[in-house]
DNA sequence: AGCCCTATCTATAAGCT
DNA sequence: TAGCTTATAGATAGGGC
C-alpha cells in the first residue's frame, strides 16, 4: 500500500506484524463504521489479537445503547439468518452455528435419513462425530 | 475518497447508497481477510443489508473447514471474552451477550443491590425490564 | 507500545453501460 | 442492479522517535 507494495501473506517479522496489526485494525474498524453510517446497515466486526485481546465494532440502533448490546443484537440476527439458511438447505452443512443455542442435525447414513433437532442442545456435534 | 470528498453520514439517495454499499462492503471484507492473513489473527465481520441479506467473513483455522464453523469459533471466543470482562467488572453493564447462553444480572435498585445469574437463561432481560 | 511523517499504493465517488 | 473507468481521497509500509 505505500512505500512498497506488499504481498498478502503472514508477516514473519513479529515487530512489523504488530505494527501492521495496529494500523490495519484501526483502519478496519473505521471502515466498518463508515459502511454502517453511509449505507445505514448493520455491521459487526470482531478481532482477536494473537495474545487474545479483543477489539470490536458493532453498529448501534435506537434500542442498543452499548457496544455489547449492539453486538448482541447483530449476533442474534446472525443466528436467525443461519437458521433460515439451514432450514432452506438442511444437508448443505453438517453443523452450523456452533456457539448458538439451536441445533439441527440432518444427515443421510446408510441410505436412511436420520434427523434430530433439540433446544437447548444436549451435546455439541462435530464433523467427525458418529451419528 | 475519489472524484469528490464525501462526509461520513447516511447517503440519502437510495441508488447511490446501494452502489456505495456494494463497493464498500466488498472493500471491508477484503480488508478483514488481509488483516487476518498479514497479522495472523482472528477476524469476523458480519454485515446485514437493509433488506436483511447477510454478508460475512470469518478467518479460518486448521479446525474450521467452513465459514460457518470459523464464525462459530470466533463467536464462541467472543462470548468467553465477554464473560471474563463481566466477571471482572460486573456492574459496568446491565446486560451482556444477549445472544449467548449465559446471563448475568446485576443491578442496583432503590439503594439495594439485587443480583441473579442463571444458566441456561429462563428469560431474556431488557434494559426496561423491572427486576 | 504507540505516534509522526510521507511517498506510494489502494479504495472508491461519479459517471456511464 | 451489478460492472467498468478514471481521477482523487484515503490507507498505510517503512523509517524515525
Amino acid at each position: 500500500m505505500t512505500r512498497r507494495k506488499i504481498v498478502i501473506r503472514r508477516i514473519e517479522n513479529m515487530g512489523k506484524r504488530q505494527a501492521t496489526f495496529c494500523k490495519r485494525r484501526s483502519g478496519l474498524l473505521k471502515k466498518a463504521q463508515e459502511l454502517a453510517i453511509l449505507c445505514d446497515v448493520q455491521v459487526a466486526v470482531i478481532v482477536f489479537s494473537s495474545t487474545g485481546r479483543l477489539y470490536e465494532y458493532a453498529s448501534s440502533t435506537t434500542t442498543t445503547t452499548t457496544t455489547s448490546m449492539a453486538m448482541a443484537s447483530i449476533l442474534q440476527k446472525y443466528r436467525s439468518a443461519q437458521e433460515q439458511q439451514q432450514l432452506l438447505n438442511p444437508v448443505s452443512q453438517l453443523m452450523i452455528n456452533g456457539d448458538a443455542g439451536y441445533w439441527f442435525q440432518l444427515s443421510v447414513l446408510n441410505g436412511s435419513t436420520k434427523g434430530a433437532a433439540c433446544y437447548p442442545p444436549r451435546q455439541r456435534m462435530t464433523s467427525t462425530m458418529e451419528l
